[in-house]
DNA sequence: TAACGCTTGTTATAATATAACATTATAACA
DNA sequence: TGTTATAATGTTATATTATAACAAGCGTTA
């Protein structure tokens, strides 16, 4: 299986055709200028599509980038629990997939009472290509 | 020594003041129009006394909120690796101050050869008061 | 003083995101 | 089938966040 599949509105197969075509992370009004040729017009409907695939862990959104890529990991079944990778150069993104990390994290807990039911860590540093 | 102290211009110590005196994270328009009084007019000013503080990591920006906070971590010498807890109900945001984490993080390789150099993490759930 | 670099101020505009309401498609069921 | 409810979509306008571009001031030093 190589992605999720979910019952999905036209528009949101739309949308995440084109995230899931693009080698990069993709931002919002970059995907609506790239589906206008198929009749979507208006951001409000990217945003919609873009808020119903995160909801379903199809896409995940960057943070400090404010951008969108698909999911590779099948164990995300919701957007709960992600990592990423960042390279400050190239801009590469990558899901970081390590069950030792998300078991760490989905587990962490400290002194302050606040139960945790989700999060989202943002690595940032060199890929090994632009590292050289 | 509650605060660390750098050598601040005058626009950046307006900001950073107005962050501290904060009980929630501040958005960067909501800043501009606390300092008006003191003679900052524009967002561009706001935008690079921000950008100086976080650099300085006397203030983090909560990269899910596009909102900033002040340090209250004295080891915090950048912004280089910060994590926080955000209540999901009453948005409440506490910089998450474990050592373990904070050395399980800095020190997080994996098999993709990348060289991390900094992070951010971000927890949600509900805080103590709101779980009830 | 003149030239330079750096910080600040100012105007304008770009980029990101949502509110509000109108319209159309789909489903449930009398 | 027609009727109603619900969800999805379309559309316009606007709010929010952020930066580009240039002008003005100011301290340093050649
Ligand atoms: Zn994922
Ligand atoms: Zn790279
Ligand atoms: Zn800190
Ligand atoms: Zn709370």
């Amino acid at each position: 299986m190589r992605h999720k599949q979910v019952n999905l509105s036209k528009n949101q197969q739309i949308v995440l055709e084109t995230i899931r075509k693009a080698k990069k992370p993709l931002k919002a009004y970059s995907i609506l200028s790239s589906v206008k040729k198929k009749g979507i017009n208006a951001p409000p409907q990217v945003y919609r599509a873009l808020e119903k695939l995160v909801e379903l862990g199809v896409i995940h959104k960057i943070e400090s980038k404010n951008a969108f890529v698909d999911c590779k990991n099948s164990e995300c079944e919701t957007s709960k629990a992600t990592a990423f990778s960042i390279c400050k150069k190239c801009q590469k993104i990558t899901e970081i997939m390590n069950s030792k990390l998300s078991t760490y994290l989905t587990n962490f807990q400290d002194n302050t009472g606040m139960k945790y039911e989700k999060y989202n860590l943002e690595f940032y540093g060199l890929c090994k290509r632009c590292k050289l």
